[in-house]
DNA sequence: TGTGTGACCACTG
DNA sequence: ACAGTGGCCACAC
């Protein structure tokens, strides 16, 4: 079991509807000040993953892509789609961020 | 071995 | 609220 493996398994966990940052995903798999390979374990996932990548979000609750990118778009409609709550491109609540 | 890079974060003014 | 700064750590050259 690697890194990646751990993150996979907790990112699983995340309910349909929330989001959490790269670094709360990060302690809860037990690997705090990693929230950066958090970010490089999701940047190599395959385009056609299952998982939920797009339940993970920065620590200011804002989707770390450029605005107008097609990455952003897409985890946008993906977030609202789950009916995630956001207000002023913020993720807020149901989520656990910091 | 050394260096630059990044889907990050906390702190500061 | 926002930008700058320093810290963080794995990975590719």
């Amino acid at each position: 079991m690697g890194f990646d493996d751990i993150i996979y398994l907790h990112l699983i966990q995340i309910p349909s509807g929330h989001a959490v940052s790269y670094g709360y995903l990060a302690r809860m798999a037990g690997y705090p000040n990693h929230a950066r390979q958090v970010g490089r374990v999701l940047k190599h996932l395959p385009q056609d993953t299952s998982l939920p990548w797009y339940r993970v979000v920065n620590a200011q609750g804002k989707i770390s892509f450029e605005p107008e990118s097609v990455k952003f778009k897409e985890q946008l409609s993906r977030l609202q789609a789950e009916g995630a709550s956001i207000r002023n491109n913020r993720i807020i609540k149901p989520s656990f961020l910091g």
